[in-house]
This record gives C-alpha cells, sequence and structure tokens, in this order.
DNA sequence: AATCATTTAAAACAACTGTTTGATACCTAC
DNA sequence: GTAGGTATCAAACAGTTGTTTTAAATGATT
C-alpha cells in the first residue's frame, strides 16, 4: 500500500477513488456500496482498491477520514470559540455554524452524510470520528453554556444543554427524511435554514436563561 | 402469500418469521439482514420466506408494520391527549413516553430500532411509518404547544418548536452510540432517564414560555 | 380410503460480492 | 537501451446472497 501524494495530484487514481468513495459509500453505506461501482465511476480497475487500500474497509476507513479533512476546510466555528464575544452571540454563531454544516448539501453533503450515517450505524471506525470532531465540538459548547449560566450549573446540566441544543440540530440530519415531508419549508432555502438557526438558538437560550434563574433564585 | 391467522397460534412459522424478522432486521438492517439467518432462528425452511412472503421486501414490510403494532400494545400517549389536563402537565407526560419509548431496550427495544433504522435511512416502506406514527404524534404535540403558547403562535413556529423538542428526544435513539460513549450517566439506569425526560420538559418549557413573552409583549 | 390443496424440505440456480492472480504497460535510473 | 520496480488491467476465484425448483409430507374433505 504505498502511501504517497495523498495530497497531491487529484486526478491520481488513488485520489479519484478517495474521492469517489466518499460519495458511494454516504449514498450506499458501507455494505450497499459495492467496489466495483466505486472503481467503475473513478475509472479505474476494481484491484486498485486492494492495490491501495489493501481491501474495502480499509478504503472506508481512509474516505471517513479525507471526509472530516474537507468538511473542516469550508465550515470552521472558530469565531464561536472567542471567548472575548459574549457568550449569548457565541451560541447563536455556534448554532448556525453546526446547522449549516449539517444542511449544506451543495459540496460537503456527502461528506456530512458520510458521518452521520457512521453515527447512526457504528463501524469500528467510530471513535475516530468521536476524538477528532465530536468532542472538541462538545468541549465549546459546553464551554458557551457554561458561562451562560454563570458557572453556576453542575456537570450533568451541563451536558444535558449540550445535548438539547445538539439535537434540535441534529434532528435536521438524522430525521432528515421525516423533515422533507412534513416541514419542507423549515429547510426550503438559504434563509429558512437561517431562520431554523435562529429559532433554535431563541429557543435554547430561552431555556437556559430559565434555569438560570431557576437555579440562582431558590436559594 | 397466504392470508391466513397471522394474530392466530404464535408456534406457526409464518409467526416465528415474522417475530425473528424483527430481531434480525433491527440488528443488521435491512441489507445485511439475510433471510438464511432469519429461517434458521426461527428453525424454517429459507423457503418459507418466499413462499408467505413473495420476498425478502416483503417479510421486511410486513415486519415493520408488525413491529408498530407490538410497539403500541405496550406504550400509549392517551394521557397526553386529555385536554381537561394543564398543557405544562401533558408536555410532561409526552416526553415521558416517548422517551421511554425510545429507550426501553427491554421488549420494545429490537422494534423501536428497527422504526428509527428505516427512518434514518428510508426505504419504499416509510410512508407507512409516517402515516401510522409520525404525524399522530406531532398532531399531539402540536396541539399541546398551541395551548402553552395560547394561539398565538404561527404554524411555522409551532411546527419549530415540535422539531425542537422531537429533536432533543431522538438524540438519544440517533446518536445513542455518541451518548453511550460520552454521556453514558444519562441514560444509565431508569431513574436517569426520569431525569433526562424531566431535563428536555422543563427546558422547553422555559423556552416555549419564553416565546411567549416575546410575542405578546412587544406589541 | 382417496383426493385435493396446503405446507415443509433439500437442493440447486443464477447473480453478485470482495479479493487474488498473472500478465502487460509504464517509467525511472543506470 | 535495458533492468527493475511501480502501476494498471482483464480474468478468474471463492464465497454468499435471494430465489426457484422439485419432491415429499401433512391434513382436511369427500
Amino acid at each position: 500500500m504505498p502511501e504517497a501524494h495523498l495530497t497531491a495530484n487529484p486526478e491520481l487514481p488513488i485520489n479519484r477513488l478517495l474521492q469517489i468513495a466518499v460519495e458511494v459509500f454516504a449514498e450506499h453505506g458501507f455494505r450497499d456500496a459495492t467496489v466495483r461501482d466505486i472503481c467503475a465511476r473513478a475509472n479505474v480497475n476494481v484491484a486498485a482498491v486492494n492495490y491501495y487500500f489493501r481491501s474495502k474497509e480499509g478504503l472506508y476507513i481512509e474516505a471517513l477520514t479525507f471526509a472530516f479533512a474537507e468538511i473542516n476546510k469550508h465550515h470552521s466555528y472558530e469565531a464561536a470559540q472567542d471567548s472575548s464575544l459574549p457568550p449569548e452571540q457565541r451560541l447563536h454563531l455556534f448554532i448556525n455554524y453546526f446547522l449549516n454544516k449539517l444542511l449544506d448539501d451543495s459540496h460537503l453533503g456527502v461528506q456530512g452524510k458520510l458521518i452521520s450515517r457512521e453515527i447512526a450505524e457504528p463501524t469500528k471506525a467510530l471513535d475516530i470520528i468521536i476524538a477528532k470532531a465530536v468532542i472538541p465540538q462538545c468541549t465549546v459548547l459546553e464551554d458557551i453554556i457554561g458561562r451562560l449560566l454563570g458557572g453556576r450549573a453542575d456537570k450533568i446540566t451541563l451536558q444535558r444543554c449540550v445535548m438539547s441544543i445538539l439535537g434540535q440540530c441534529l434532528m435536521f440530519k438524522h430525521s432528515r427524511s421525516i423533515i422533507d415531508r412534513l416541514f419542507p419549508e423549515a429547510i426550503a432555502d438559504q434563509a429558512a435554514i437561517q431562520a431554523s438557526a435562529q429559532h433554535i438558538a431563541v429557543f435554547s437560550l430561552a431555556a437556559i436563561k430559565q434555569l438560570n434563574l431557576a437555579t440562582e433564585s431558590p436559594l
């Protein structure tokens, strides 16, 4: 398995394979995707998969990490990490970033789809994802909420709020099929997505503020 | 495909097949599940699947609707529909019902897993699910939120709140693999699940009340 | 008891899967 | 130019899949 030029010429068979593999695995899942299909679309001989990646699973893992590299190129939550900003604004920034990333079908949709597929039906590669992408984002969100609560909340409450916010966003990814059929207006265009992000932020901010009152007043 | 005795003797091969099929499809998904595996576990000849259900897909659809019948036998949201109760209490009841249904691994876990698998990766059978289970539940939740908002909210806001609440609950199902690794305490036992449901209800109620204020005061 | 449709059984079929093989083309370095 | 490693290819391999076939067993009806 030659290690060579992963970032080099994108026309090389090995790079075409990676790119197409992301698409096909995202579309069909690991099992339903066939190496013959991937190779055909990439204009590469079937043997190339085993030559370059040792096996179908090897290709899958490489495609997964490649998808991460690509997705982080285009969306970043750097602004949400700026601790000099008020936490309310940071929350808006974070939700906006996260929802847009989840729903961006244009050039990152396939990568996102591949990743959330892995979450819904984990293979051995899941731990890589959690360490590389999930934990850092959770940490940022936890920091924001912690500041909103003024450091008054215990760890478990903090985590529950993180889950509440992530859950509202992930709904748009994992239950996309239902959204498409019941609430298509919520993601009809970029403005609608913006409005949905706005709703989640307002909804969550209101809830957190209320928790804040509840924990400080009764004492 | 003989129509006979679906509800009759559970020892008949056709009923054993249905029951086992739910388990196996839930465990492996439609594609990864093999009819040979299902038949072996059900102590039935391989040909039985095609004899009774015409095809593997036929068995899948029957298993899916069978799973619904089973799951609705054990959990009901009747109490949450009682419009004589205060909507706050109804919201608690609904979330409690919904989250418990999603997380109940004991006797309904397989059915729930099969259903959420279908949502994450829809086959042609999805529309059956949406009509039979999703829409009725959304309607109830929408009614509760409508009352909480005192009929002041427009349709789209109502739907967004529905999604916010469902999202928080579904997180525990669709991102279960992540919860298991990052927030295992949140679903450690029955008491923890209860507490998680409590959090979602309080969190959402606070947010809705706040929306309520926001829409009535500025005018 | 004989006839009939229904059900179960074992075996084979045909298609598709990931993978390997062995031969051929390519291209660099001497 | 040629030797030697790298890359590509068509073809075949070995295993699994859903499905079909053919035949035997079953059980009710006449």
